[in-house]
Parts: structure tokens; C-alpha cells; sequence
DNA sequence: ACCTGAACACCGTTCAAGT
DNA sequence: ACCTGAACACCGTTCAAGT
């Protein structure tokens, strides 16, 4: 994402931080103070740097971002994977459904279709994984493609709503009571002492199964 | 989200601002600087009252962004839904998207599941409409929160991409070709030149209809 | 090459005081 | 009731200068 000082450097005043260094000072600052706390004056702070110095080693704060995640879905654990298409689909996108997950703070980097572009090859094996699988089970490039988008879609979507569901749990719990006029909302109205307890669950793994049958209904 | 400051109020000082007059400034804010450029410090100046006044209007940022999205909603146009409970599904949902999908920013407000009980109740009629389609397909009241919010979380992660493909615009396309490995992702390096098109192509009304169909599988 | 402090141009929010 | 300026505690980023 941006050159990075390798080894190639030939003189001049030796450098005190590198990327890696930099890297695992923002994880450890992360795991220490939360997502939000990290900014490039903290991070800067915690390498005993300069703030100013961090902008020769990344190009911007959301560069850094992108590298920090691009690091962690590397090193994410990946599943064996099943050789029945369909299955293998179900388990890639799970997988990459929860490495993201488990980085709640994800949501402010998934940006732009272009974000996948932008991560190395083996943050990408599960975008191949589903590619292939679709390919297998008779899809066009042009479906499989599809395929891929349309998972990517629900899958940053559900992230995204677990991720700021989880952040504002100290607010108070939705009161859905005072908005819903039973009225014009009588469905809703109806549901809306359940409607908390069905919200909390997990239902990524059931709403993918819909998904991919619904897509593979026309294929193959 | 935030008691209004009402006709009820009895003496004292007159009011310079009101709720309305705050939310039709931010609009025009907006509208003229776009988002990003939504501060309560400028849109205080452009009120020509001091920033800290419009703390005793709304309860933080959060809250008047909130509030803007929901009077955005409550104006937003609303189509004739069809008999049949399967379009009725998809008209709704699709009107859902598209009022969603007209301000990119969105995403910066969507929060939390509970999101959509800070919502008023002209806004959440397009919830009530699905809700209440699945139903008449023979859905019980879990199964139909469940379709709701599978819909849910994949327009939600349509818009988020959508909305961040479309910021970043400015931006070098994303150069797949250097970080794609032939080896390591074949099908993804066979498609790398198809994909800038494919993914700049809306897909929401297919994947939606997919979707539909795979959690109607099961049902009625 | 690499690092630096100073500076620029901002933020959201609180609080005590004024009218 | 409503409004205010000052202040607090920060941001990301640029730039000219130093080693």
C-alpha cells in the first residue's frame, strides 16, 4: 500500500521505527485501550517517536488501518475446506465472516468495493475459496462473481450492525414501546416485547444458508 | 430521541433556535458542503448562535445526525405495495435501499439493531411491510423477524460498500493485478479484468430476489 | 534517509456565568 | 429558559529544518 523502507536503504541516519514495528505497537495499543483510542500521536507516543515521524513509514491514518487489518486477516485461522461446493461456499464465507467479526472496529475499514483489491494474497484465499466453489457448481465467471458480491454484501452488513450493536451497549435498551403505534405498525407492534430477544441472536450462519440456496436456484 | 423544546416552555428568555430550524440548517449545510463538513461548530455559525447553544436542542452529534436521517426517511417516497406477498417483500425492501442508498452518509448513522426503534413510525414503514408479507406467506412472528433482518443486514452492507465505493472515487482504481497471485487465486486472476466492471454494477435487486427466495424455501 | 517541533486548521463537549 | 465565551482535551497532516 506504500513502499515500504526495506532493506535496500542504502545511507543516512539509521531509522528507529519500521512498519512492523509499527504495526505491532498499534495492535498492542488496541488490545490495551480500545480501537478508538488509536490515533497517530498516541501510536507515535508508544514508539517513543515523533507524530510526524509515523507519516514516513505509512502513508495516512487510514493506510495504517488497512495494513493493521490486512495483518490480522493474514494470520487468521482458516478452516479445512469441505469438496462439496455448496458446503465449501458456506464455510469460506464463514470464515471470513467471523475473522471480520472478531474485529469489531473492521467496519471502519471495509471500505469501497476496492478494499478487497487491497489486501495481500493470503487475506484473500476465502474470496477465491467461494469464486472456485461457484465455478464448480456451474456458474459463469459473471455468477460467480455475483455470488461473491452478494455474500460480501450480507456478510459486511451483518457485521456492521453487530459491530455498533456491540459498541453503544452501555445505552439504553432500545424503547421501542414509546415509537411504535399500534396503528400503523400492528406487525410490528405485536412483536416488539420479542422483537429484543430475536435481535440478539446470532443469525449469520442461517441467513448465508438462505442466501447461498437462493442464489444457486437458477445454476447449475 | 431528545424532549423537544415544546410550546409548553412558560417564561424566560425566548429561544433563537429550534429543533427545525437547527435540522433545516444542517440539511442545507449539507447540502451545499457535503456531510463530512457537518460540525455542530459550523453548523452553529451558519445559525449565527454559539456552538454550545445547540446542546440544549439536540443531546450530541449522534442525535442530530439521527434526527436528520429520520425526517429524511418520514419524507422519503413511498410506493404502492403489490398483493402478493413475495413482491410486497421486494417492493418494500427495495424502497428501503433506495431512500438509503440517496444519502451515501448513512452509514455513519445506521447504529445498532436498535437503530430502527429510534426511528419514527412513518419512517418504519417498510419494516411493517415485510413483516407483515411474511406473515401471509405462513411465516411465524420468529421466522418473520428473521427474514426482516437478513433483508436487513444485506442492504445495510450493500449501502456501506456502495457508499464507500463512491467516496473514495478520487482514487487510483484499485490495482488488483499486482496484489493477485496466479498461483495462490487462480479464478480470482482469471477474473481481475472483468471485476472492475462487475463490481461497479448494481446488483442489489438480483441478490435481493436470491435472498428472498432462499428464505421463502422453507416456508408456507 | 530519517526524524523533529512547530504550526495549521480544525474537532465535540462541559461548565460557570450571563440575560 | 435560553444563550454565551472560554476552556478542556484532543485530532490528522504539512512543512521547513535538522542530523
Amino acid at each position: 500500500v506504500t513502499p515500504a523502507s526495506g532493506p535496500s536503504g542504502r545511507t543516512g541516519r539509521p531509522s528507529r521505527t519500521s512498519r512492523a514495528e509499527i504495526l505491532a505497537a498499534a495492535r498492542a495499543l488496541i488490545e490495551r485501550d480500545g480501537w478508538e483510542k488509536l490515533t497517530i500521536r498516541r501510536l507515535a507516543a508508544d514508539l517513543g517517536v515523533g507524530a510526524t515521524t509515523l507519516y514516513h513509514h505509512v502513508r495516512d491514518k487510514q493506510d495504517l488501518q488497512l495494513l493493521l487489518l490486512d495483518s490480522y486477516l493474514e494470520q487468521s485461522p482458516r478452516p479445512e475446506l469441505p469438496p462439496e461446493p455448496r458446503e465449501r461456499i458456506i464455510t469460506a464465507s464463514t470464515a471470513m465472516h467471523d475473522s471480520l467479526a472478531a474485529w469489531p472496529w473492521v467496519v471502519e475499514v471495509i471500505s469501497a468495493e476496492g478494499f478487497i483489491a487491497m489486501l495481500s494474497a493470503d487475506s484473500m484465499w476465502s474470496v477465491e475459496a467461494i469464486l472456485a466453489a461457484a465455478v464448480d457448481l456451474g456458474c459463469t465467471p459473471v455468477q460467480a462473481v455475483h455470488v461473491f458480491r452478494t455474500i460480501w454484501h450480507y456478510t459486511v452488513g451483518e457485521i456492521l450492525v453487530r459491530a455498533r450493536s456491540a459498541r453503544r451497549a452501555g445505552d439504553q435498551p432500545p424503547d421501542f414501546s414509546a415509537g411504535v403505534d399500534a396503528t400503523k405498525l400492528p406487525t410490528l407492534a405485536g412483536l416488539f416485547d420479542r422483537w429484543q430477544d430475536l435481535a440478539g441472536r446470532d443469525s449469520y450462519a442461517d441467513g448465508l444458508t438462505a442466501l447461498v440456496d437462493g442464489l444457486l436456484i437458477n445454476v447449475g
